[in-house]
RNA sequence: GCCCCCAUCGUCUAGUCUGGCCCAGGACGCCAGCCUUUCAAGCUGGAAAUCAAGGGUUCGAAUCCCUUUGGGGGCACCA
């Protein structure tokens, strides 16, 4: 099997784009077939240089590893439609000489007359075949007028078009209802229709597995391949993915492109794993796939047909699984590089490593994303902290018993070594029967003096990872809080 | 306007081919409880779908047939 992603760089791709990419990866390294790469830059216009860049980007963050394309070449190539040029015009000289395909003359003004005429008359839109008789005499005289004149396929007529489709059966069509559609532009580049059904062939891709926008092209693509005297590939129309308002992804509906999720905290394997689930499933249970159990598993047959909304909840979900399902070390690793990518503004980089190891484990099963690591551990890091003395005086306390209920806990710290939560517990526990507390006071006013904050993680291994003199300077510094 | 696709809880989906195990299962989100020194996490429970509507076929239909409605996609010298 030979699959392929073809994207053009006209952007950075977007989620529903990187979807229909992580099928066709999935379904090759399902079927131990090829998974390819081509870059599809006909449109000059609409080229962004450093696009492709982005795409091949975010297909490494994903680990979609591709084996033909760009920068690992392969023996179809190039990958690049800009640098097959010539078999295009090849293709379409052959086409011409064999009465499929015409040299059309008319202007864009033309064009736009006949499609305004036609929507006038509530005809359907679409070429009128008026080049099909052009001489080679008005051929040449455009030609000497300095123009390029377009090349357009002549549709065939009368007959039924169908496809068996791979994931929605058979659909048929009427050719009459496809016009005569142009297939090279007059800047020389072919349009999308030759060069993929084209490069489709040359390159032995089996199976098409793109999104539903492409269907209703396809008896184009069809046609196309029967002129050309080609066997056309499998088709598979994949269903899209969508806005919340049930419209094509696009911009206007917030983050879109692959790359954002990166720097919004997600793990590449939970984009993964959520993207396999809008529009495939294993059963009625399985939620959570690593990349080896979808590969394992993944199919076609269980392509549903109708498109999904995005659903940010349930990624938020499925990123906190997978936080969760790292190792500390793990952990520390992918906040390390996250805020290599974007720097936090309260911590200073480069981070301690061993420090991080030790405080990732509390703050792990308290993410969603990545981007929460910072406020989480902001604490940590800062050296002078800033009491909020309201926050430190609990209900049924006032300053003073406060103080003094810091004064004893300073002592104590004072006197202690090093020790662990337990060990900590322990001792706080005693000083607080002491003190006549409840947990609720005690702890609450102990947590606000430790992290600043009446939010944190539990108290005394955040404690035990902070170490004495830390805990030491910020009680000092609650207690300076509560005069001030 | 024309062509094509689709239709199960708010959302992602299982079940549809091969009618009965489905007065519809799971997950996210939501609500409640438990746990608890905070926040999470975890656990337990709950609300949530007249299976788009109507008509058939059948002893029996989410599943088969017909009609309607709704939604989406496409109709470029864009992909």
């Amino acid at each position: 099997m030979r699959v392929r992603y073809a994207p053009s760089p006209t952007g950075l791709p977007h989620v529903g784009n990187v979807r229909t990419a992580l099928f066709n990866w999935l379904f090759a390294r399902r079927t131990n077939g090829a998974f390819i790469v081509r870059v599809e830059d006909t449109d000059q216009n609409r080229l962004v240089r450093e696009a492709v860049a982005g795409i091949l980007e975010g297909l490494r963050w994903l680990d979609l590893d591709w084996d033909e394309g760009p920068e690992v070449g392969g023996p179809y190539g190039p990958y690049m439609q800009s640098e097959r040029l010539d078999i295009y015009h090849e293709a379409a000289a052959d086409l011409i000489r064999r009465g499929h395909a015409y040299y059309c003359i008319c202007s864009p003004e033309r064009l736009k007359e006949l499609r305004k005429q036609q929507s006038r008359e509530k005809k359907n839109p679409g070429y009128d075949g008026k080049c099909q008789t052009l001489s080679e005499r008005e051929l040449q005289e455009y030609r000497d007028g300095g123009n390029t004149p377009v090349v357009r396929f002549k549709m065939v007529r009368d007959e039924t078009i169908s496809v068996d489709d791979i994931v929605r059966g058979r659909v048929d069509w009427n050719s009459n209802l496809t016009d005569d559609f142009v297939i090279i532009k007059s800047d020389g580049f072919p349009t999308y229709h030759l060069a993929n059904v084209l490069d489709d062939h040359l390159m032995e891709i089996t199976h098409v597995l793109r999104a539903e926008e492409w269907l209703s092209s396809t008896p184009r693509h069809i046609a196309l391949y029967g002129a050309l005297g080609l066997k056309p590939p499998q088709f598979g129309h994949l269903p899209m993915i969508l806005g919340p308002d049930r419209s094509k992804l696009s911009k206007r509906h917030g983050s879109t492109a692959l790359l954002e999720y990166r720097d919004m905290g997600y793990l590449p394997e939970s984009m993964v794993n959520f993207m396999a689930l809008l529009g495939w499933s294993l059963d009625d249970r399985t939620e959570i796939l690593d990349r080896s159990a979808l590969v394992e598993s993944f199919s076609l047959e269980r392509v549903v047909k109708s498109g999904a909304i995005f659903n940010i909840d349930k990624l938020e979900w499925m990123n906190g699984i997978y936080i969760r399902s790292l190792s500390p070390e793990a952990l520390a690793g992918r906040i390390r590089d996250y805020w290599q990518l974007s720097p936090p503004t309260g911590i200073p980089q480069p981070v301690d490593m061993a420090y991080l190891c030790r405080i990732a484990p509390l703050i792990q099963p308290r993410l969603k994303t990545l981007v929460d690591a910072a406020e989480r551990t902001e604490f940590f890091f800062k050296v002078g902290l800033d009491h909020v003395p309201k926050d430190l005086i609990q209900k049924g306390m006032d300053a003073e018993s406060t103080r003094a209920a810091l004064e004893e806990s300073l002592a104590l710290m004072g006197i202690s070594d090093e020790l662990g939560a337990d060990r900590l517990e322990e001792a706080f526990e005693d000083l607080r029967l002491k003190l006549e507390l409840s947990r609720r006071q005690f702890f609450s006013l102990l947590r606000v003096a430790i992290t600043a904050s009446r939010v944190s993680p539990p108290l005394f291994e955040t404690m035990e990872v902070l170490g004495r003199d830390r805990c030491v300077d910020r009680i000092t510094g609650a207690i300076g809080a509560l005069r001030g």
